[in-house]
DNA sequence: ACCCAGGGTCATA
DNA sequence: TATGACCATGGG
C-alpha cells in the first residue's frame, strides 16, 4: 500500500514494541490504554525495580500494591485489577510456552474473554508478543484514514481490521512496522482537530473558549 | 487552566 | 445498539 511506503519512507524503521520481553509487551499493552507511552515507562520501571514484571508476583501481591506501583500509567486502581485478571488467566493457561501453540482466533477469542482486555489490547498483544499477523487498529489509524477520505468516520474495529488484512495479506513485519507508522505520524503530524474550529479562524471565538483573561 | 494520550467497562434508553 | 460517564496521571 501506497500509504505505507511513504510512512515508512518519512519515518524510517521504528522498532515496536519497546520492551524487553513478549510478557513486559503484554503488561504495557494494559498500562498504555488511552494513556501517553511515557507514563507506562515509569510504571514499568516501577515494577521491575520492585522486581515483580512476571506473572506470579503480580498474582500474589496486592491490588493495593500493585496500584501504587503502577500509578503514573493513570487509571491506576481499574489496571491494577485488570493485570491481576490477565496474570491470572496468563498463569492458567500455562504462560506464553503453553500460548505459543494455540491458534489464532483461538488465542484471541480467550485474551477478550479476560475482563479488562479488548481488541485493540488484545490485538497489540498477538502482533508484538506472540507475532501473529494481526493488524492493529487503534485511534491513530482511524483519524489519519479518515482524514485521508479512504474510510468513513463510523467504521466499526472489526470491519476495519479486516479490511487492513484483507489488502495486505496476512504479514506479521508489514503489520508491525505500519502500526507503529501510523502511531508515529499521528503524534507527530495528523494531530486531534481542535474542539472548537470557530477559535482556529477568528480572535474572538463567540463560544467563549478562547482563554481571554 | 485546558487538552490530550498507543481503551474498556458499565449503566441507561 | 448506541450513546455517555467513568477511570487518573503527566506533558504540552
Amino acid at each position: 500500500m501506497m500509504v505505507y511506503r511513504r510512512l515508512l519512507s518519512s519515518y524510517g524503521k521504528q522498532h515496536w514494541w519497546p520492551g524487553d520481553s513478549p510478557f513486559e509487551v503484554m503488561v504495557g499493552a494494559v498500562l498504555t490504554q488511552n494513556t501517553a507511552w511515557s507514563n507506562v515507562e515509569r510504571a514499568i520501571l516501577a515494577l521491575k525495580k520492585a522486581d515483580v514484571l512476571d506473572a506470579q508476583s503480580i498474582v500474589n501481591m496486592t491490588s493495593k500494591r500493585l496500584a501504587g506501583l503502577i500509578r503514573p500509567s493513570g487509571y491506576f486502581n481499574i489496571k491494577a485489577k485488570r493485570l491481576k485478571y490477565f496474570c491470572l488467566w496468563y498463569l492458567e493457561q500455562g504462560g506464553h510456552a503453553s500460548l505459543e501453540r494455540w491458534e489464532n482466533r483461538r488465542l484471541r477469542r480467550s485474551m477478550l474473554a479476560v475482563h479488562g482486555v479488548g481488541p485493540e489490547t488484545a490485538d497489540d498483544m498477538l502482533l508484538y508478543a506472540f507475532n501473529r499477523p494481526v493488524f492493529v487498529i487503534d485511534a491513530y489509524t482511524r483519524r489519519i484514514f479518515v482524514r485521508l477520505g479512504l474510510i468513513v468516520a463510523d467504521e466499526g474495529y472489526e470491519a476495519m481490521r479486516a479490511m487492513f488484512e484483507a489488502v495486505l495479506g496476512p504479514d506479521t513485519v508489514i503489520y508491525n512496522e505500519y502500526h507503529a507508522l501510523l502511531v508515529k505520524h499521528g503524534k507527530d503530524v495528523c494531530r486531534p482537530a481542535p474542539r472548537c474550529a470557530h477559535c482556529c479562524l477568528v480572535t474572538h471565538c463567540p463560544t467563549g473558549q478562547s482563554s481571554k483573561k
